[in-house]
DNA sequence: AAAAGATTGTCAGTATGCTGTCAATCTAGA
DNA sequence: TCTAGATTGACAGCATACTGACAATCTTTT
């Protein structure tokens, strides 16, 4: 009986792979969303932080770490920035000493409303080479891959877990 | 007539957007492939630089950028760090003074072998909590939408074309 | 052959993204 | 209460990712 013979060690394997697909996908998004708001010179993470602390005003850092499946280390840098550039402000927590609340300031609420639509525009255009249907068929399976897997990669908390103190969630 | 209303600024609409899903299915892709990789210490870069590299013995770090879609300046330092490793080595090129080939070393190429069923592992894993039905769906939308967006993002040539001068591509 | 232009690898600089560690602080248990 | 454990934000260190610049070198044009 024949040993099952191995794949071949090919750079084509690579192209086919999920992992390969998913990291060019990614490339290719931040690519779109980077030239769409380059008017904002905001990242797409910067961005992603911004809509947390709107949506949830007096969040601490670990908490929107958990939010935007952000990891905690990083999350220090983005927000040091994004206050450096006046979106952002930091007040400590009058019973918890350790805490840094975070707030949008007007400016911050100012350029979320105004970079909205370049937003959009990225989104759309990430999917814009596929059919209505097939970008509609792909959102589902990406959701739904990325909710099954959520444990996969380290987040400290889940989103809905981390809110629970801030009152309502959503 | 009333106008259209703004969508709401909510985290929720973020957690459907393409950009989003996006970005965290890497995250998991990586945090997947790091954990079944671990016993080889090569990040999902370093395995796609090696096995281009053992397709494309004497490819240059230029074209190899392009085959794995992989910016030009960051390569370096990967490329450095597979040297560090003795997976890898460069040779001047007869002729012409500024490049340098990369070929895999002895020890790069038993790597390879060795690693590839642990690389095949994390694809299965990454997909696992899919049916099969759905995974082929999600692969197939995957490979057509990198594809169809290829241009989006800044890659110096494409594949292909970086290859002409190396005889036969693939 | 000389000038103009393109290519190659490298570097500086910025921004994620991760592991691990640490002091300050808070909380729970003995 | 006192202390063991957990939490928070900060940091060090490594590895992508990208822009833009640069000297060395090669190619094309004149």
């Amino acid at each position: 009986m024949p040993s099952k013979p191995l794949p071949p060690i090919t750079i084509d394997a690579v192209y086919a792979a999920p992992g390969y697909l998913f990291r060019r996908m990614q490339q290719i998004a931040v690519s779109i969303f980077i030239e769409e708001c380059k008017a904002f010179d905001l990242t797409p993470v910067q961005y992603a932080a911004l809509i947390a602390i709107h949506t949830h005003p007096g969040i601490d850092a670990t908490r929107l770490s958990a939010v935007i499946a952000f990891d905690r280390s990083t999350l220090g840098s983005v927000i040091e920035r994004l206050q450096a550039k006046d979106f952002v402000e930091r007040k400590p927590a009058p019973e918890d000493k350790r805490i840094k609340l975070l707030y949008l300031t007007k400016l911050g609420a100012a350029i979320l409303r105004e970079i909205i639509p370049a937003v959009e525009r990225a989104q759309a255009r990430m999917l814009e080479p596929l059919k209505p249907t097939e970008r509609k068929a792909l959102m589902g399976l990406m959701a739904q891959l990325v909710d099954l897997n959520n444990e996969a990669s380290r987040v400290p908390l889940r989103a809905e877990d981390a809110l629970e103190h801030l009152g309502k969630g959503g």
